[in-house]
DNA sequence: ATAAATGCAAATCGTTTGCAACGGA
DNA sequence: TCCGTTGCAAACGATTTGCATTTAT
């Protein structure tokens, strides 16, 4: 999936069932393809202040939802501060260890983890755009602190 | 982890920092370990309404806080309908793959999933708890609907 | 007795929605 | 022109919080 495409991709999405593609809607497009990975509608809509463009914080909500809808973009996961989206031109990884003592996030990655979840979803049939692997417990300092 | 001790273990942990053990507190203690599995706040806070037991929604919110705290609990996700909670007694899996396009939960479980995950805590010195794996995409049907 | 906990209602915060004005097709 | 779209502000739903009252210790 190349970036420029995008457009491209969201426009015609948009013919198709009769929606128009409005100004505020193309810098909402622009907006979040040009987020390397991770980003919530606030600081977008920030984004596209700060930028000097227009659009209310209603039609950020509103287009992100039609992004999804079309594959763009994707809702990863809900957090105490909103919703985390993810550009999908960005191949990140998502898969950390959240230590429930301290907060602490690490990352990881692990090509072993990455062609076993290959492996379960050609076994349902099922294809795979995104995931999130998330391990909670103790970190290594936490588990020291704990006795 | 013995499900016994929970009020052992809670009273402990309360009286260490000078904190109540409560009417309230014991009634959302014990509901919450007879849960098995997920839940979330509001069907906890009918469920000791249904059994004619007294605590208020404010006392769940806090005394799921102190229960997670403690570690009897643990926050699993964030979803649109709130925050669902884990009984620790409840060994469970939380690996599925969600289906972008209709919604569609499909469960499993993987011995060998479980058996990297591991490895990859001890390589990181972490000691994990609990996990949750998410992997988005289009399930079967839906792919076939797709073109 | 004293500080912590409760219940209630009001406050927050992210997100959604009703509606009148606006603007692509 | 004809709907779809926008921005605003009000509505929402989950969670938190201020406060006067109750209660465990």
């Amino acid at each position: 999936m190349k970036k420029a495409h995008g457009k491209l991709i969201f426009g015609t999405f948009l013919k198709d069932r009769g929606l128009r593609f409005t100004k505020e809607r193309s810098v909402i497009l622009q907006k979040t393809l040009s987020c390397s990975g991770h980003f919530d509608p606030e600081s977008l809509y920030l984004q596209i202040r700060e930028a000097g463009l227009k659009a209310s914080r209603a039609s950020v909500y509103r287009t992100l939802s039609i992004l999804c809808e079309c594959g763009l973009i994707e809702r990863v996961k809900k957090t105490e501060r909103g919703t985390i989206y993810e550009n999908m031109f960005g191949h990140e990884h998502h898969d950390h260890m959240l230590c429930i003592q301290c907060g602490n996030l690490i990352e990881f990655y692990s090509e072993e983890l990455e062609r076993l979840q290959e492996a379960l979803c050609k076994k349902q049939g099922f294809q795979g755009t995104g995931h999130n692997l998330e391990i909670r417990g103790y970190c290594r300092k936490c588990r020291k602190k704990k006795r």
